[in-house]
DNA sequence: TTCAAATAATAGCGAGTCGAAACTATTGCA
DNA sequence: TGCAATAGTTTCGACTCGCTATTATTTGAA
């Protein structure tokens, strides 16, 4: 057994346990991973689509679960107005809320020191962007850390999307985005 | 967003990224968990509580995935003789084949340098076992580690189940795991 | 010794995931 | 204008998951 096989299990491990413990009542693991991105994702970036590319599913399965979570009033929908095709999707009250609840993983890597933790933070990014570069994958990263954001005077803009940002949205998640 | 929820979510997302590619022809991977498990356990520790337990899932659920991956002939099952309730399962050679694929995130995992290794292997595992205290869990440790684990001259026994163990058996996950 | 409680495994239910493939509606480009 | 690409949805079959019985078997206490 090598360390990488060993660190591996550990991986998974973690995340089997955190997803047993992240049932809620009427929420499943898959469902709240797609809420937790949808907290995190700016509005170019909330379709079905982006959401399949980020959790390296496909658009068939998030759709359901995208519905579903409709259904059951955590989430909001919306038809673009500028392209048809695409859905927006929206986090409600009721999600928020949800994604809100404390979890025994939060529990447990807060028993780490300030030094462990950033050391944590780095390997596993580090990690995460080789496996996404093998994949041929999208970043996911900050609005602000991208090739294309532009700030004057405290006023944000996306050269890609021609689009002026909120002081809140550089923080968020976009698709298109594409490390400085 | 804290440090701690963005931790869990790189957690969450490297496992899903694992899980989306961890399908083969017909193995899914709740069902390659369990093979990852059975070839770490010892013979003591391999019935569908146990897995369950492992994996922080329910009898009836392991119970229904050890079938299938028996009907596939991934392993075998046996009742056993002394307590004619339990099955234990065994892996077989196509179940061992299949497990020593590589994986992207192994790929991901071997980009990193010596020190790193070692340090993300301390910091999950401390993470680990803060939440299985928490949960009140069994720590599933190596039996080499245990309180119950004897060694004389190259002999080794269990002082609990009062059974022999060969050498390769020390080094193999035990259900009654108790650190020494 | 006997009999009830505990334990191990399994079965059945309903909602939902998952990948794959088929299908509809839009958009964009040549 | 027309046809390929794209976004989303739907359907299919196998399976997971929590839950709630149900069946063997074992254990422990009267």
């Amino acid at each position: 057994m090598t360390q990488e096989l060993r660190i591996r299990e550990l991986l998974t491990r973690l995340a089997r346990l955190d997803a047993a413990e992240s049932w809620s009542d009427d929420v499943n693991p898959a469902q709240r991973s797609v809420l937790d991105y949808l907290t995190q994702a700016n509005r170019f970036s909330r379709s079905p689509s982006h959401v399949a590319d980020y959790l390296g599913s496909t658009r068939g399965t998030v759709s359901q679960t995208l519905k579903s979570l409709s259904a059951k009033g955590y989430v909001t929908e919306r038809r673009s107005s500028t392209d048809k095709r695409v859905v927006q999707y929206q986090i409600a009250e009721k999600g928020e809320a949800l994604v809100a609840q404390p979890l025994r993983l939060i529990g447990g890597i807060e028993g780490l020191d300030g030094r462990q933790l950033t050391s944590l933070e780095t390997t596993l990014r580090q990690t995460l962007r080789s496996i996404l570069h093998q994949n041929g994958g999208k970043p996911f990263g900050l609005c602000r850390d991208c090739r294309h954001f532009q700030q004057n005077e405290s006023k944000s803009f996306c050269q890609l999307l021609s689009e002026h940002l909120t002081p809140q949205e550089t923080d968020l998640i976009c698709h298109e985005q594409d490390p400085a």
